[in-house]
DNA sequence: ACTCGTAGCCTTTTT
DNA sequence: GGCTACGAGT
């Protein structure tokens, strides 16, 4: 019964499985199988006796503990373990512990939005001038000491850079405010667990009792708010089990810290470290394309990627004339694949940096009708319509929440402006009263105008009566609040285009659907309404990716970590696109991007391309360079499909988009030699006669990057090793030596460093006049010899 | 108090 | 290109 599902473990995935008590790290590169290893372990300790409600694992994304939920079902059936999130973990301690770190126990949850509302209040009240900074930017460095555990005491003592100041200044406020609200944001969820079980003792030691067995995916991406709540709970019973994978650390800028992998060895000495090399999921293609990559992070522990797989396709680096050619390149491939039958839409997973870079690639399957999923962009839960109605939500179960009271008082508009609320607002303020008592006194004392008075009370009077019913249904709850407040009436009202309100009403049915759904699977001793908030804020949109809709899927390269596709995209590999443009002023947000393009990368199962494009549409970024992410990529080893040189517009004609196959006449197998029109385009001149030291000679030097005249897609790969590997002297490239490269043109070698295969060049390219540094092994440079 | 128009601002990535 | 915040008009 055992031996059943361990049986299919390798030896590795089988140690890390099957070891029980003590600290255990498990290291596991992409495809490794990771997933299956942590629900085979669960399996096992409950085979082995282990009380399933001494377990505990906990994830980052609602999906990967749905994930994992669902398969160790398939192995044990339902279980007593508590799979879960840090953040629903750490809020199901704080409701019961609120009052041990000063919170009412009916706080609220503060998404982005109202967590920036209340911010924007706050550095009102604290009269400072934020003239430098934007709102966004404060918010981000808050957050960012939140995660690092400052509060605003320690902050109180400690001395600030001037660039810090500010926030030193705001960050009280704000903390205050979230306060006299009731509510934590997202970062104080964590902070105020990790100073409750800091704290105290007793409690640390129960629940340390409690959940004897911690398991944490993705430790890599633990901040230390996270790493001091596992700590805390793994002193007496230390059997922690982290799985994770440094090379896919993308969290940094949230916080998160990879160095808490590192301190596992320093925590527990006797550590356990297993290691899970053998990819089940890529081709060896793939894998070699993210070796390479992920090389070149200085900042790492050397580490393998053992292909499992049979070889397949060569990975394909594409090359555009603009955004929209990408875009509808890469639906017109999906269109012949899927129509090919190799292919279902379910297969392919496209993924870009920004979320703003969906948009083209939407635009080109929607004119296909490739149905597809985005994910990520606006939450549901954020839309206009469905925050209006949650915030009187919000206010019934947390009267003292300000934000809420400020959405809900005028939704739908029934006259009470800003003045209003402002007057009401001071009115709070001198007598420290929530705004909604506030408000009550304002009425009784009849300090407002008539109108307002009257507007007032009928508010005050939906609230009542919503607060009457609130132990009841949650559906009931919703439906009254949408009758009383007149919201159907409120949208018909509004001028708003056909499809744009049946979406709302949409909308609000699918609120509506969710919420007699929780009604139904809510638990006795909790509230449902409750239950229901914590899931409106604490859900994102990931979460409702659905792997069994057979539609192509969308999303940035930061959600897509942990899941995999047959077919993968990466658009945009461009500078200052995807090494972002600010991340690179410091090493280590540069790496950070290598990794989030080797997360992008080890995604893909069977192909994947890479793209980049020379013009992208709107101002400014993505100036059409390529990402130097692609310069460390060896050429030899992939497909170089350049349609930059051909007239898109005849390409792009209306009833073209048989034009890939036209396209693409040569085939994988066929592309090992060079026709005879080429050779004198062959972009590295190889000198013959010069002796090298073995060492100046790599593999990648074997390279041919062409180019036909015409301009017409050219497929190389690199695998005819044998066919005379030309021989290029090292030496040549010199500084002052005039070179030309593939597709950024001629330049001068300014400087270079590094020898043998490692030997790089910093050229000055004449047409940008932009310099950037290759690895004379993997880029293809002509000498241009000044006649 | 609310609606409509425009100018300036953006732009990482997410629980 | 898209949204938001702010300002003038009703």
């Amino acid at each position: 019964m055992d031996s059943q599902y361990l049986a299919q473990l390798n030896e590795s995935q089988r140690a890390a499985a099957t070891h029980l008590d003590g600290p255990l790290l498990v290291v596991a590169g992409p495809g490794s199988g990771k997933t299956r290893v942590i629900t085979c372990r669960i399996a096992h300790m409950i085979a082995s006796g282990i009380s399933p409600a001494n377990i505990i694992a906990l994830t980052f994304t609602n999906k990967a503990a749905q994930e994992m939920r669902s398969r160790l079902e398939q192995l044990v059936g339902p279980s007593q373990v508590w799979l879960g999130t840090f953040h629903g973990f750490c809020v199901r301690l704080l409701r019961r512990y609120a009052r041990l770190v000063g919170l009412p126990e009916h706080f609220n949850i503060y998404d982005a939005d109202d967590a920036l509302a209340l911010l924007k209040e706050a550095v009102k009240a604290s009269d400072f001038e934020l003239t430098h900074a934007p709102i966004g930017v404060l918010a981000n460095r808050i957050s960012y000491f939140k995660n690092r555990l400052v509060t605003p005491e320690i902050l109180e003592s400690a001395t600030l850079s001037s660039d810090e100041y500010q926030v030193g200044q705001v960050y009280p406020f704000y903390q205050q405010a979230l306060l006299r609200c009731g509510a934590v944001d997202f970062d104080d969820i964590l902070m105020h667990t990790a100073t409750l079980l800091r704290s105290n003792q007793e409690l640390r030691q129960q629940l340390d009792e409690r959940f004897r067995y911690v398991l944490v995916d993705e430790y890599q991406d633990t901040n230390l708010a996270q790493y001091v709540i596992v700590r805390h709970l793994c002193v007496d019973h230390p059997n922690l089990a982290a799985t994770g994978d440094p090379d896919q650390s993308i969290y940094g800028w949230r916080g998160a810290n990879v160095k808490n992998v590192a301190h596992l060895e320093r925590d527990y000495p006797d550590l356990t470290v297993v290691r899970l090399q053998d990819n089940y999921r890529s081709t060896p293609e793939i894998l070699t394309i993210a070796d390479c990559l992920i090389q070149n992070n200085e900042n790492r522990k050397p580490k393998e990627l053992l292909a499992a797989r049979q070889p397949g396709n060569p990975v394909r680096l594409a090359i555009y004339p603009t955004a929209r050619a990408e875009a509808e390149d890469v639906a017109d491939q999906i269109v012949a694949l899927t129509e090919q039958g190799d292919f279902h839409p379910k297969d392919f997973g496209i993924l870009y940096r920004t979320n703003a870079h969906s948009r083209l690639i939407e635009h080109a399957l929607l004119r296909r009708q490739i149905e597809y999923q985005l994910i990520g962009g606006f939450r549901f839960f954020l839309r206009k319509e469905i925050k209006d109605l949650l915030a009187y939500l919000l206010l019934v179960h947390n009267p003292e929440d300000g934000i809420a009271l400020q959405r809900a008082i005028n939704t739908p508009p029934r006259g009470i402006g800003k003045k209003t609320v402002e007057q009401i607002a001071s009115y709070a303020g001198k007598h420290g009263l929530s705004l909604l008592d506030a408000c009550r006194q304002c009425v009784q004392f009849a300090m407002l105008s008539k109108r307002a008075t009257t507007s007032l009370k009928s508010f005050l009077s939906i609230y009542d009566q919503l607060c009457s019913i609130v132990h009841g249904p949650l559906l009931d709850l919703l439906q009254v609040t949408i009758e009383l407040t007149g919201y159907r009436e409120h949208l018909s009202k509004q001028k708003t285009s056909g499809e744009e309100s049946s979406d709302i009403a949409t909308n609000l049915d699918e609120l509506l659907a969710e919420a007699s759904e929780l009604d139904r699977e809510v638990r006795e001793d909790q509230s449902a309404l409750e239950y229901f908030l914590e899931v409106a804020a604490l859900q994102a949109d990931t979460d409702k990716l659905k792997s069994d809709r057979n539609v192509v899927t969308l999303m940035t390269l930061h959600a897509a970590k942990g899941l995999e596709f047959s077919c993968v995209y990466v658009l945009a590999v461009e500078e200052n696109i995807l090494p972002h443009a600010r991340s690179k002023e410091d090493s280590q947000q540069l790496e950070e991007e290598r990794r989030l393009l080797f997360v992008g990368i080890t995604r893909a199962k069977d192909q994947l391309q890479l793209s980049y494009a020379k013009s992208r549409g709107f101002s400014g970024q993505g100036s059409g360079v390529p990402s130097s992410f692609l310069m460390e990529l060896p050429r030899s080893e992939m497909q170089i499909l350049d349609k930059t040189e051909s007239s898109y517009d005849e390409y792009h004609d209306d009833d073209s988009q048989d034009q890939y196959f036209d396209r693409r006449p040569v085939e994988w197998d066929e592309v090992s030699q060079v026709g005879p029109e080429e050779q004198g385009d062959l972009a590295v001149q190889f000198d013959e006669d010069c002796q090298l030291p073995p060492e100046e000679i790599t593999a990648s030097m074997r390279k041919r990057l062409g180019r036909s005249a015409s301009g017409r897609a050219i497929l190389r790969v690199g695998s005819d090793f044998e066919a005379s590997p030309p021989r290029m002297n090292m030496a040549l490239f010199q500084k002052g030596c005039l070179v030309s490269h593939p597709e950024f043109g001629s330049g001068e070698i300014t400087a270079t460093s590094g020898h043998g295969p490692k030997k790089s060049a910093t050229i000055r390219f004449f047409s940008s006049g932009d310099s950037r540094t290759f690895r004379l092994s993997h880029v293809s440079l002509t000498i241009e010899h000044p006649e």
